[in-house]
DNA sequence: GCGCAAATCACCCAAATGGGTACTAGACGC
DNA sequence: GCGTCTAGTACCCATTTGGGTGATTTGCGC
């Protein structure tokens, strides 16, 4: 924030295969004072090459590229421009492609088609540090944080499931919790049964997944 | 979406301690079309009891609240009323808060002193299925699907990290990847070292929680 | 009061795990 | 060419884990 005080233009790049929606977006940049477009690429592969020699403060990378598509484009491009920030330019919202374009660095995702002062917002609330989203997309990431299922467990078994994840073996569960440990192991039977898993690095994974814990 | 494709008032119910910030809210609310303020509350043990009879579409939450606090007021309410929207009113943006919100059940995480406008709008968008919350917010919650740390495992280390986190043997990760069972266990205990944990279920929670995976 | 589930404890045993040590072959940098 | 790194292999051994079986007590619902 205080980074950013001094009004200054903010340096865009596109990657994008369509011609006419890459030239709309120039166009739309180039018409606005405080914004500047730095570069345009028709695809991941020319962005790789040429983008590293002047990075831009944001890119805006679309989703269906030929070739390298956006998601691993941004992976890539992010190690050779750690301080650039990538917004996704994509026409549909599904909930797979939202969490892998997060998960390799994007910082927002929003539609192709929204309006060119939604777009311009989207990439001031960026370059500002923060993230920009639609509210369907917002709310699957939310969604994403909330417990998926009721495994029906007790509570003592959640209990001991938690001490479970924390990589505690029988023996210090049991004097946590004041019980034998024939009863620890009693419990994460159950839980094992419960949970249709085998192995406790399973039941790690389920746990934290589900957010059971 | 089709779901409200007929015009109609959404009700919304807030719960606040602050008698000025919860009038305000109301007065806000009863002169909007579109929007019906259902009722008030002064503390989450108050809508405990009243909400239930007449549950509205969206609640507006404050966070600090005497007694229950706001994220353990949603975390009741949601089993009472499963089909009512959370909405977080906050003065600050705090990271743990966030996320412990989100945990409960929340659907959108807004500052209290953001303009009617844009509450309104952040109710009209959760009531609709999406999601509301500042760019601030958005961009610790993105970030949380980002790989925490370069723990500099190799590739192949990563890979049998990987098969490890899917709860597999030493011999089935061995099959898999056309090595000995002792290679896997030398990669395991490479892996050990360099994440700074002595058991599997440690591992696997690393893994999860850093994202290497 | 009966039935049932949860919580507690016990014993057996095969399999898996984690730690220690030691060696070889290829790749890469300098 | 020398050192270092990663990958791959091997063996030993104590500890841990998971599965099977069975038992007691307590509390809750009907």
């Amino acid at each position: 924030m205080s980074m950013h005080s001094i009004p200054r233009v903010i340096s865009v790049a596109v990657v994008e295969d369509d011609r006419e929606v890459r030239q709309a977006l120039q166009l739309t940049l180039a018409a606005r004072d405080g914004f500047r477009c730095a570069s345009t690429f028709s695809s991941c592969e020319d962005a790789l090459k040429q983008l590293p020699e002047e990075p831009p403060d944001v890119v805006l990378m679309d989703i269906n590229l030929p070739g390298m598509d956006g998601i691993a484009g941004v992976k890539a491009l992010k190690e050779l421009l750690p301080g650039t920030d990538f917004l996704m330019l994509t026409v549909r919202e599904e909930e797979d492609t939202v969490f892998r374009a997060l998960s390799a660095g994007a910082s927002g995702y929003i539609l192709k088609h929204a309006s060119p002062e939604a777009i311009l917002e989207a990439i001031t609330e960026v370059y500002e540090g923060g993230s920009a989203m639609t509210p369907v997309i917002a709310r699957l990431v939310v969604r994403s944080f909330q417990p998926k299922a009721a495994h029906d467990l007790s509570d003592r078994e959640l209990e001991v499931l938690a001490k479970l994840c924390d990589g505690e073996n029988y023996r210090s569960i049991a004097e946590a919790l004041f019980i034998s440990t024939n009863t620890v192991k009693a419990h994460i039977k159950s839980v094992y049964l419960k949970l249709h898993v085998h192995t406790r690095a399973e039941a790690v994974r389920k746990a934290l997944r589900d957010r059971l814990v």
